[in-house]
RNA sequence: GCGCUUGUAGCUCAGUGGAUAGAGCAUCUGGUUGCGGUCCAGAGGGUCGCAGGUUCGAUUCCUGCCAAGCGCACCA
């Protein structure tokens, strides 16, 4: 619908252009957007605005000229779908649908149901979205709980417009911070990590549970409890707390015993990106913008940790990735541009595109709380969603772009469970459902609905929100913000609580009527659940 | 010191090179014998951090400054 007028007006502004109308000069993307008002119509745009300059003309009197070119186009659709065009000041030209398009609209949704919206530009791309990955020592914070859920919806979002996406965790199962937490549950001179998990695993060792010992070494103790932290605490935590699904648990100490972390070094070095300096070798990563050089192999032989990643960048190209995602804390903030040239110079082409997930900021009565991961202090995904439920801890999170330093208010944690938004779009939700059941029970069949009569204000204001959803769902695939999804599932429940107010379904006196309406609220009803459902939030028959 | 991110209503946050800058919560007023009152209608509340610049037009783009968070390892 979007792209027809685009194309219209293209049309017009060429052929201005040809019969002499118009000065000759090139034409820039002809955009057709939403207005913020309803009162402006369903699109409008503002090339008149945008050209007047070149043009030589006043704003208004160019978009006037468009619209009189839109109106006599010979091929146009205005008959079918534009009831009508108007010009506004300062030069908008607005295009109000005709009643058709907008039973067009709700008959779409009606046929296509939970394929409605779905789309094929991601058609043959192959997607890594890698995220959470936080290291197998304890429990997952907010943070991660916030990347987490950002990050699995937008695998939702890609997939329905056709991205072949694999979610994947990264474990880092090698490594220092293993070392520190065989030490931190060996409870000797070294403990790192504490926390009743901690206590736990180290009761574990001691009861002789585990084939760890007193006198194991920290490796091998870390490397159980990893392990067991994985298992029993972070897949559960994600798998069942959190509703999300990993296709993919890359293992850091795997990706070094398959030989791909020596094969990509070796790649590195024979591209001569390598040199050796006080017994270490460095990547010249200075050269391609980073601060300083970074060191691959240290002198006492260990790998580091951007020599792993390159193993693991080296797998996505086995793997024929097309695009890399991922999702950091921002804390790693720094470590973006190293992973890039890595990726680059092992020869790496497709796009790679960071999210930067800030921190959640803890505050209880206006004082911010500190916490410690090593102190075993912090709030754990798990406590939240024990404490106010899964639905709202997702819903919550995902309300916020993954930048914003967002503050959670630990103190209004429960009553906030009471005010969060996703009760009010479940509840529109299940009072859909209601009626459905209701107009079932009453013997109201809702077939030959006819949608011409669906000229309310209210029912104008829903077929506008349900025609949006695809392109919502296409813009979120193109700049990821996830976040616009429980803010239209809030419009949408908006729209219909307040048609629910006007207007009455269920009409014995005006069966007509009626129909229509239960075909609008069944459409309704699908594009709710399926906003709900790509957020991953359920969508209840009843409350 | 350098870098990344952020600064919009009392609070938490959207949004935009152009039409009156929006939502939720909070506050206040009104409605609702009805298909589910977990609802609806409305009001008040803003120097879009500050200052310059580009532009017909800037809250949006550019520069500088101020403030907050984070980062600047042979840790991950």
């Amino acid at each position: 619908m979007k792209m027809i007028l685009e194309r219209e007006i293209r049309t017009v502004l060429e052929a201005l252009q040809k019969a002499g109308a118009l000065p000759p000069f090139p034409l820039p993307e002809i955009l057709v957007e939403r207005p913020k008002e309803d009162q402006f119509g369903e699109y409008s745009s503002n090339v008149a605005l945008m050209l007047a300059k070149q043009a030589k003309k006043n704003p208004m009197e160019l978009a006037q000229i468009i619209e009189s070119g839109i109106l006599n186009l010979e091929s146009g659709n205005k008959n079918e779908i534009i009831e009508k065009i108007e010009v506004a000041s300062p030069g908008y030209i607005n295009f109000y649908l005709s009643q058709k398009a907008l039973g067009a609209v709700v008959e779409e949704v009606l046929v296509k149901k939970d394929r409605y919206g779905a789309g094929e530009i991601g058609k043959g791309v192959k997607v890594n979205n890698e995220f959470i990955s936080a290291n197998p020592t304890g429990p997952l914070h907010l943070g991660n709980g916030r990347g987490g859920f950002y990050a699995d919806v937008l695998s939702r979002v890609l997939r329905k417009v056709g991205y072949d996406v694999v979610n994947e965790y990264y474990v880092n199962d090698a490594g220092e911070q293993i070392l520190k937490l065989g030490h931190s549950v060996l409870k000797d001179s070294e403990v790192v990590y504490e926390g009743n998990y901690v206590d736990a695993l180290h009761q574990r060792i001691m009861n002789h549970e585990s084939g760890i010992t007193e006198e194991s070494d920290s490796k091998e103790a870390g490397a159980w409890a990893a392990q067991e932290i994985l298992e029993n605490m972070i897949k559960k935590t994600v798998e069942q707390a959190m509703h999300i699904s990993f296709d993919v648990w890359t293992s850091e100490r795997k990706l070094f015993e398959d030989g791909l972390v020596d094969e990509a070094i070796e790649k590195l070095k024979s591209a001569g990106m390598t040199f050796e300096n006080e017994g270490a070798l460095w990547l010249k990563t200075s050269e391609q913008g980073d601060d300083k050089d970074r060191v691959l192999i240290k002198a006492d032989g260990k790998k580091t940790y951007l020599a792993s990643d390159a193993g693991h960048i080296l797998s996505y190209l086995k793997s024929k990735v097309d695009t890399i995602l991922e999702t950091f804390g921002a804390d790693h903030h720094g470590y973006t541009k190293r992973f890039e040239i890595v990726a680059r110079a092992l020869g790496f082409t497709g796009e790679i595109h960071f999210t930067l997930v800030q921190l959640v900021k803890v505050v209880k009565d206006g004082e911010e709380v500190r916490m410690s991961k090593r102190a075993g202090n912090v709030i754990t995904i798990d406590e939240l969603i024990e404490k106010v439920g899964h639905d709202v801890a997702r819903f919550f999170f995902l309300l916020y772009a993954p930048e914003t330093q967002m503050n959670f208010d630990l103190g209004l944690a429960e009553e906030h469970s009471e005010k969060n938004p996703v009760f009010y779009v479940q509840y529109a939700h299940a009072r859909l459902a209601s009626i459905l059941r209701k107009a079932e029970e009453e013997g109201f069949t809702k077939n030959g609905g006819d949608l011409n009569l669906l000229v309310h204000p209210k029912e104008r204001g829903l077929i506008r929100e349900l025609m949006f959803f695809p392109e919502l769902i296409e813009t979120i695939a193109r700049d990821f913000s996830v976040h616009r999804l429980p803010q239209y599932a809030i419009r949408l429940a908006d729209k219909l609580h307040s048609f629910y107010a006007d207007c009455r379904v269920l009409d014995e006196e005006d069966k007509p009527l009626t129909y229509a309406r239960l075909e609008l609220i069944s459409a309704v009803k699908i594009v709710l659940a399926e906003t709900l459902h790509v957020m991953g939030i359920t969508a209840p028959e009843k409350m």
